[in-house]
DNA sequence: CCACAATGATACGGAGCCGAAACGTTCACG
DNA sequence: CGTGAACGTTTCGGCTCCGTATCATTGTGG
């Protein structure tokens, strides 16, 4: 059964989650690049930077930058494509996964916290 | 009864949104104006700058910041305090109220159509 | 072969946000 | 009064991101 939630709920949500973030994290991720991550690590690969620019609607030179902040970051890698050396696949990594997985657990207890 | 969420649905739900955030905004808010917008509006007021420079851990600088672009969009409003002059009190508004009730809305779809 | 398309990266000028420090105004209180 | 504290704002240099245009490399088709 789908998830659902009333307009408290959804804003109370979101609202909790940006907080806890805000509040905890020193380096945060711009929105984009939030996008970026939770798409290489939800979505099943390839994923190219072709493909990504398309998805979110922004240029290409976008998500070259953001990964290259994500990858400095250890979040994300970088390989060749062997088959169409043009290419450039993006790979996931355990540092990335780590992230997501306590973002995730930060919105599940968010959401077990509000009020009803 | 609480929210209850798998960590599939919790990712799943934040990457859907972030996706129609980034795909959509043309001028997309910082994750801590973001912050700032649901506090003023899911809190009941008085909301100062050292208020809310407090409770999202930042300087006082970032929180005018904020309320300057903010502003300028109509988000919110500033008035100052007649009782005590040193103080500015944030106003919500029209605007801003509509603001985030369409960001609801795009959570409250997002978690409509989540796999399960 | 060779001109052309496709892919990702880079250069560049501009704009926004950042933290630390200093500032102007307003209040409290001896 | 007048000294000091409280509050919000501004200034400053620095960093990151942005969009456009351009680049080097690699593949494709005549």
């Amino acid at each position: 059964m789908p998830l659902e939630m009333t307009p408290s709920q959804a804003l109370g949500l979101w609202h909790a989650v940006s907080l806890s973030q805000v509040r905890s994290e020193a380096h945060d991720l711009t929105l984009r690049q939030m996008a970026i991550l939770l798409q290489i690590y939800l979505v099943p690969p390839p994923h190219t930077v072709r493909g990504l620019a398309a998805t979110l609607n922004v240029t290409k030179p976008v998500i070259t930058r953001a990964l290259d902040t994500m990858g400095a970051m250890g979040l994300v890698d970088r390989v060749r494509d062997d088959k169409d050396r043009r290419n450039v696949i993006i790979k996931r990594t355990v540092a990335g996964a780590l992230y997501l997985e306590k973002l995730g657990d930060v919105v599940i207890a968010e959401a077990r916290q509000l009020p009803y």
